[in-house]
RNA sequence: GCGCGAGUGGCGAAAUGGUAGACGCGCUGGCUUCAGGUGCCAGUGCCUGCAAGGGCGUGGGGGUUCGAGUCCCCCCUCGCGCACCA
């Protein structure tokens, strides 16, 4: 080699070479049946098609590709497939703006990413592509959507619903932002009364809930705490209060039953169906504060409703309950601190142990009745009607009839059994979650498969109509107007009724695009198979995911939904597990400069200049080393061009091995051949822990170590050289596959070095023939000694009482005790000098 | 307010309770080239000292331990999430 000219690290070229090779030779197919091996289903989420790849694409791909290279390393059968999220409001939006058909602008940008993709050397399995915008992914939408319908778990209703005004359609609660904007447009939502379709999500309620525990310590902790959060479930009682002139009584949701004896009011949500039922039955001048207060409400917008320290405001109904425990007239408020949409839009207000109550009684001069007798730190005044702070800890329970004496929980108990036996009331649980709205009034997107009769009749689509597809955009106006697009394409829309042919109606609304994504896991398992969703035999064969690999944005929406989704076809009989993704990683953002890349504010990166000027392995090896894959990485900071000097330097190390293929190592440099078995034992552990960037230095060490052999020791003859060089290719191909399949093939082997399995370090190479012995004096390094791993206590204590650095700082001073930790550490106590 | 998580050199970051700062960036010096934004080698936490050495050091304060970045308690700061959910 050093004979002839050398040549010189070009990444271009290196590309431009193995591309094709690779599209040859397939490496990352997982579809042979004969494959017996152990195997692990490795998802990174899918991409929306909106415009080329990003910085943001290249983080994400470039963690997940190094998980399921290194598992194809491992000996496993690896599935890691990749497909579009190719319905939805951008590209419908994005097409409009640009006036081209929706069709057109979102398979162009496919093709565009699906490009990117293969030259960033992801390693998918590219003949398991699926778009859930192809009616032969779509048609199981409507299968899903028709199963979980005949369940009952589908259904439509009449309600107050999240209605962004820019894209004119309905929201989920999930999809609006907490200040009360869209997700997707930014624009402020507001209420509208309107008839929707919903997915009951609040059936799985619990299950959804209990089951994050299985997923502690997989998932990272905060997701679970978004969801538990998000799900929000609370335990307490169901209290009916008679209603003086009114036949039914009035149930209203608490969790502290035992505080039923302080109720002093009652509050209704002033816009549910409650107040202005109540309030007619009151005089004129009630009527009409009632009017006033509620259009004042209703004027308020979220951000206004959500503000802490915002003054309570309410007006007295008229209308009195009566305490099913004491038999207290409470008169009956309505303020908009209480919700239409939680519990039942109606609660009992006991303001001396609850904050909200209390501002609103100190604020309306409403009796405050202590019934919790809840001592005070240190004596000092904690009476809420001078403090204005409700006390809401542990106490005794005073002025409670029956409870008093009792403690929280006993008193809880206590009252539940009281109100049961008198029929009054009963245990309950609330949840924050509410129903999953998806129906949708936009054009691109799954058609609800249900037609409705001239007599109102829903009618599911049957199965053998499936799929119901999208007409042609031709003639259609796809501008947000608050109808579905769908409702003037006449020939389409119109239907003859399936029970007598009579004129009838599809539904013209389409689905929420998180019902594609929330089984997309399931269809790559058999995406061709045009008779089911997805191949039951091929399910228990992958699913449920091993590894997911996506960004936190989707902590709730997504994943909860997924969750639910997964749970559905469990209960229906179509899978045997009931969690979709049994590990997740949630990779962090790419930054500019501190903040989120725009290009409004000027600090766009553009992944194609980046490609460019770097090349593909350098900018998938920043991103691994940049530091831990969960936290963000501010390209500001990192240093791609770093990168493709180590990817030169290893490159170099290969080109520079002289030795045949086959040497025997044993051979050689046992000094670097321990370095080599280190990693190779050590890299399996830190990948598998997500330490992606501790791995890359320990690859950079061994280039290192191999340098200086090659440079100043035996030189690029020694066999230890080549195994190290081997060992390199090996491992690096999971961050730099081009790099790493050149080298492998400058040293001598045939592609695809993707394909090669990890060795198995040698045992006798992993133990050090000498360790550094540290000896701390009162627990300060004063010396260290070399010393042989097997040396004993009492050898260690006794070197190191004569080093040096022992002896001087020893000096007149008393030895009180001597700790031995062979090999590693002696630790001497000193007697304190006074 | 409640709930998660995090604070380590000039920077990105390492560290089963056992030599804090691996690896890399940057910087300094040297060698090679000398057309080099190349390659190679060495140094680089802070203070003190010619040096040997000494002192300090993982947001702050306590504690446990022979030994704490790591474990426990209190506090501060930052990030994220939830937030009038009865």
């Amino acid at each position: 080699m050093t004979e002839h000219e050398e040549a010189t690290f070009d990444f271009a070229k290196i590309q431009e070479k193995w591309l094709p090779i690779w599209d040859e030779l397939e490496p990352f197919r997982s579809d042979d049946p004969n494959d017996t091996r152990d195997r692990k289903y490795v998802l990174d989420m899918f991409p929306y098609p909106s415009g080329d790849l990003h910085m943001g694409h290249a983080e994400a791909y470039a963690l997940g590709d190094v998980i399921a290279r290194y598992w194809r390393h491992r000996n496993f059968n690896v599935l890691h497939p990749i497909g579009w999220d190719s319905f939805g409001l951008p590209a419908e939006n994005a097409a409009i703006k640009r006036g081209l058909n929706p069709v057109t602008w979102t398979y162009d940008n496919i093709e565009q990413q699906k490009k990117s993709m293969r030259r960033y050397a992801a390693s998918f399995d590219w003949t398991r592509v699926l778009h859930t915008s192809d009616p032969e992914y779509y048609k199981w939408n409507q299968w899903l959507f028709l199963e979980m319908y005949k369940k009952g778990l589908a259904y439509r209703k009449d309600s107050w619903v999240n209605w962004d005004p820019v894209d004119q359609t309905v929201l989920a609660n999930e999809q609006v932002l907490p200040d009360g904007t869209s997700e997707r447009s930014g624009a402020m939502v507001v209420k509208k009364k309107l008839t929707q379709w919903y997915f009951k999500i609040t059936d799985y309620a619990d299950r959804l809930l209990d089951d994050l525990d299985k997923l502690e310590g997989s998932w990272p902790s905060k997701v679970l705490s978004m969801q538990r959060n998000w799900i929000g479930r609370s335990q307490g009682a169901d209290v009916q209060f008679a209603i003086e002139g009114r036949d039914e009584p009035v149930t209203v949701f608490t969790t502290r039953p035992d505080t039923l004896f302080g109720a002093t009011f009652m509050v209704v949500a002033p816009d549910a169906d409650l107040a202005t039922e109540l309030v007619a039955g009151a005089d004129a001048a009630t009527q009409a504060a009632f009017a006033e207060y509620l259009t004042e409400v209703q004027k308020s917008n979220e951000i206004e409703r959500q503000s802490t320290d915002r003054p309570k405001t309410g007006v007295f109904l008229g209308r009195f309950g009566i305490n099913p425990l004491n038999g207290e007239k409470l008169p009956i408020w309505a303020a908009d601190y209480v919700l239409a949409d939680y519990g039942h839009g109606a609660i009992m207000a006991v303001p001396a142990h609850d904050q909200r109550d209390l501002d609103f009684a100190l604020k309306f001069d409403l009796p405050v009745k202590i019934v919790v007798d809840v001592p005070s730190a240190d004596g000092e005044d904690n009476d809420p009607r001078t403090t204005g702070i409700a006390t809401g800890g542990e106490g005794v329970m005073v002025n409670s009839g029956d409870l008093d004496g009792l403690t929280k929980k006993d008193a809880i108990a206590k009252a539940i059994d009281i109100l049961g036996a008198r029929g009054t009331g009963s245990k309950a649980t609330n949840f924050r979650l509410r129903d999953w709205l998806i129906s949708r009034q936009r054009y691109w997107g799954t058609p609800i498969p249900i037609i409705h009769g001239a007599d109102g009749v829903e009618i599911p689509v049957a199965f053998d109509q499936l799929p119901v597809e999208l007409p042609p955009t031709e003639g259609l106006n796809l501008q947000p107007k608050g109808q579905s697009p769908l409702g003037a394409a006449e020939n389409w829309v119109n239907v003859p009724d399936p029970r007598d042919e009579s004129p009838a109606r599809r539904d013209p609304d389409t689905m929420d695009t998180f019902v594609d994504s929330s089984w997309y896991f399931l269809r790559f398992l058999s995406p061709r198979d045009s008779t089911q969703a997805f191949d039951p035999a091929e399910a228990k064969k992958w699913a449920p995911v091993d590894q997911y690999v996506g960004g936190v944005t989707h902590a709730i929406l997504h994943l909860l939904y997924a969750r639910f989704i997964t749970k559905v076809l469990f209960d229906l009989g179509h899978i045997d597990f009931e969690e979709p993704f049994t590990a997740l990683l949630n990779q962090g953002m790419v930054l500019m400069d501190g903040s989120a890349m725009s290009k409004s504010k000027g600090n766009l990166v553009r992944l194609s200049d980046q490609l460019e000027e770097h090349g593909v392995d350098a900018i998938r090896l920043t991103m691994a080393f940049a530091g831990p894959p969960e936290d963000d990485i501010d390209w500001a900071d990192v240093s791609p061009s770093a990168s493709n000097k180590f990817l030169a330097r290893a490159w170099r190390m290969a080109q520079d091995v002289t030795s045949a293929v086959g040497a025997d190592p044993a051979t050689g440099d046992t000094g670097l051949r321990r370095v080599t078995h280190g990693v190779l034992a050590e890299a399996p552990v830190l990948i598998e822990g997500f330490k992606f960037n501790v791995v890359v230095a320990r690859l950079m060490e061994l280039v290192n170590a191999t340098r200086k052999v090659i440079d100043t020791g035996a030189g690029g003859s020694d066999p230890a050289v080549r195994e190290a060089a081997e060992t390199v290719a090996m491992i690096l191909d999971v961050y730099a596959p081009y790099t790493a399949e050149d080298m492998w093939e400058m040293l001598g082997h045939a592609p695809s070095v993707s394909r090669v399995v990890w060795p198995t370090a040698d045992p006798t190479l992993l133990v050090q023939d000498s360790v550094t012995c540290v000896v701390q004096v009162d627990g300060k390094v004063r010396d260290k000694f070399d010393v042989s791993p097997n040396a004993t206590e009492e050898e260690l204590e006794a070197t190191a009482m004569q080093t040096a650095g022992v002896i001087r700082t020893l000096a007149g001073r008393e030895v009180v005790n001597v700790i031995v930790r062979a090999p590693k550490i002696v630790s001497i106590t000193t007697k304190p000098s006074d």
